[in-house]
DNA sequence: CCATTTGATATTGTCTGACAATTGACAAGG
DNA sequence: CCTTGTCAATTGTCAGACAATATCAAATGG
């Protein structure tokens, strides 16, 4: 039934929140408790917290020297994310128990014009809707999201009940359709005057861009995304691989 | 003696290695053999093999399912244009046929300071040779690269024989040592007037920055390169996979 | 005959306890 | 002052066991 939607909240996923929050709140160069202390903080045996440690160790978070323990290395307030799989800010930001909260939103019901009904493959005047919305960290603006979807995949009946305003998590979270990955592009562009206002900068300052395609497990392209993001706050990583893999 | 600086991290980095070739060898959508099964394969314990195998889910290559095994996510040849694979600007530029020579180069020999010297992990003061070239193309540079390496991988003597410029393009000719995977981080920075004059373009004037750390097989970092490239000439594209812990 | 339940089996998830390898600190001795 | 040896702390690895979960086939009941 559709009951199995929400196993993510798995013990593994909460032992990851709950390392990361340790995590964040040791300052970076200074050493973590040592395994079998933290272990027994956390109520998991060491083989588990090794790997969950693994995974930050994987994002450069942190780094261990056998014999001598393990330290923490990227500060906070600093975003880190490896490109490779999709999440959203809202989950990375929990994940390294970052103070973010969401500023100004804007959802409108609008019509594909020309260039849209040929983005989505679908016909004009289909009704799309638009969720602007800006992210804050402490406060302070750093990001400017913009996400267009398909008007059956994103009710009005939704926008009420579990919408937070990140259309990716409220789609893993509901499950339907299942999302298979996303296409993106980066680049830098100079801070249009809007944008600028949002994000509280000059017009012209440099900001990087993602703008991306959220496509189905069907095949079927869900949602468009412009992304701005601040630079400094925010760090973006991939992995690249020599050769064959 | 110097000879086992890095023995930790050979054995992780092999067992890493190895799985990395069997889940490459594995065609997408399919199983992998069972953790048993690949322990013993592998020759290592269950627990460290799940550790490593942990560090490849977090990049998203693979997926695992209790009670039925572990699968190998779709890498189709999408990313082949992507940030995913590491390839020289002259590579890239070769198969799209593109009109591509290099501007300015210059190569000067440093030695490390502190930053330098925490980043390499090596003693300061360590010979290093500092690679500096624009890339034009159409006779309008469009990039500026600087690479940093360790004094011993790239000798004097070989900056004369089959030295382009592309540091990357040599090690991967020359084949030793052998290379592994690079880091690499995306920023949006505003040209300083040294690039921009470079670059012929405006200071302050959005460029996309790729900062990256390149590494052996033997999990040694070999050389440290920061790029500039104009907006609008280079694409970047990443495929990200939807996070699914 | 078909739908449902049940059980066997295979696989990943986690735990426990142990030992090896490495490092840093300190004392002893030259 | 420098070297050497010892010791404790920490991470790295291992082997084995059991729990949780999904799959599939057989048994069951209508």
């Amino acid at each position: 039934m559709i009951e199995s939607i929400d196993r993510r909240e798995t013990s593994f996923h909460k032992l990851q929140t709950e390392l990361g929050k340790v995590i964040a709140n040791t300052p970076p160069g200074e050493r973590l408790p040592s395994e079998p202390r933290l272990s027994k903080q956390l109520g998991v045996s060491r083989a588990t917290l090794r790997e969950a440690m693994r995974a930050f160790e994987g994002q450069g978070i942190i780094r261990r020297k056998q014999g001598v323990g393990t330290f923490v290395i990227s500060h906070t307030h600093v975003i880190e994310s490896g490109l490779e799989v999709l999440e959203s800010i809202e989950t990375i930001s929990k994940r390294l128990d970052l103070p973010v909260s969401m500023g100004e939103k804007t959802i409108t019901f609008i019509s594909a014009d020309d260039e849209l009904a040929l983005m989505f493959d679908m016909p004009v005047r289909t009704p799309l809707v638009k969720v602007e919305r800006v992210i804050n960290v402490e406060d302070r603006p750093v990001a400017f999201l913009i996400d267009i979807v398909v008007n059956d995949i994103l009710l009005p009946v939704d926008l009420q009940k579990g919408f937070t305003g990140s259309v990716l998590d409220f789609l893993i979270r509901r499950g339907n359709p299942t999302l298979s990955h996303s296409v993106a592009e980066i680049q830098a562009v100079a801070a249009s005057s809007d944008i600028a206002r949002y994000l509280e900068i000059q017009r012209g300052d440099p900001l990087i861009q993602l703008s991306a395609k959220l496509y189905s497990d069907e095949g079927r392209m869900i949602d468009a995304s412009s992304s701005y993001f601040l630079p400094g706050v925010f760090r973006f990583q991939v992995v690249r691989r020599v050769g064959s893999l």
